[in-house]
DNA sequence: ATAAAGAATACCAACTTGGTATACTTTATG
DNA sequence: CATAAAGTATACCAAGTTGGTATTCTTTAT
């Protein structure tokens, strides 16, 4: 259903939680109570922010995670990308693989180009944006002003 | 993954298939041949289409379908809420539902936005633009234009 | 040395998706 | 009005994905 997954969108919930106290650790219990979640997925979210590079991992004891660089150098896309991998439409999208009737589909190029703008779009929203709409509106702006509306097939 | 059905993408084929002759009939096994797709698949493809109110379809013996109305008339959108229902990325975007940790959250506007910004993208762009990306350039220059790069959490 | 805390691995239930088959209804036309 | 062509409706199933949980291992401050 074109939707993005849980996880991903714990993830956001996790970084903004982090993002309140940008300089200290917070413990993966301490996480789990602010957010909500159990122990054990708060556990699995935070592997894998960590693996993606977005926050900094302490072991050990007094241990905990911080951001890896500011809130507002993260980017949807960031998250996103961390949790489901690159971002692609649909399987044409992805590498060179090509689909089971690529031959008759030719339509690769669109989507393609839908892809990109997606991308784009989520690049272009950080942290904060999430809380505050206003970015979006200008983004909105931004597509009305440059895009009359125009066929795929001109009948 | 963020993607697309498989469903979906066929949609478009079959509607961009269809739109070569918008006037005539095309019967299931015929639009089956040229889109490489199974007869089963196309027939639930074509019912999706239909209850849609995106193509028309005439019964009994010479019957067929044809496009609902002019190409440039049909956008992504319309195909993707035939297969895939309303757009949400994320679950609180949907109707009041709420979802488990709403009470932590608060993040649901900011998906909302985006959520927002995604439908009119795919609202834009009509049957002709999946062979020729010109459109989705000019969409990009719009996004481009009006938009800093902002962050969510103000650091 | 030890206890706190993150890392790694593995597992499972549930849901979704794609794909297929089969039987039913409508309608042009001879 | 009979018939065959063509769309409609339903149902089913296999496979993959996702979310959730538990368990054990490794690191490190004190």
């Amino acid at each position: 259903m074109l939707k993005i997954g849980k996880l991903t969108d714990y993830g956001v919930l996790m970084l903004s939680t982090l993002a309140e106290q940008p300089h200290g650790l917070r413990q993966t219990e301490s996480l789990a109570e602010s957010t909500g979640l159990t122990l054990p997925t708060t556990r699995k979210v935070m592997k894998a922010l960590t693996d993606a590079g977005l926050v900094q991992a302490q072991r050990g004891a007094k241990g905990g995670y911080r951001l890896a660089r500011a809130a507002s150098m993260i980017t949807l896309r960031d998250v996103v990308e961390a949790f489901e991998g690159p971002i692609a439409l649909t399987e044409c999208t992805q590498d060179e693989h090509g689909c089971d009737i690529t031959e008759h589909c030719s339509l690769a190029d669109g989507w393609g180009g839908i892809n990109q703008l997606l991308m784009q779009m989520l690049a272009r929203v950080t942290l904060a944006d999430v809380k505050d709409p206003s970015i979006v509106d200008r983004l909105t702006e931004g597509l009305m002003a440059h895009s009359p509306r125009i066929s795929l097939v001109n009948l």
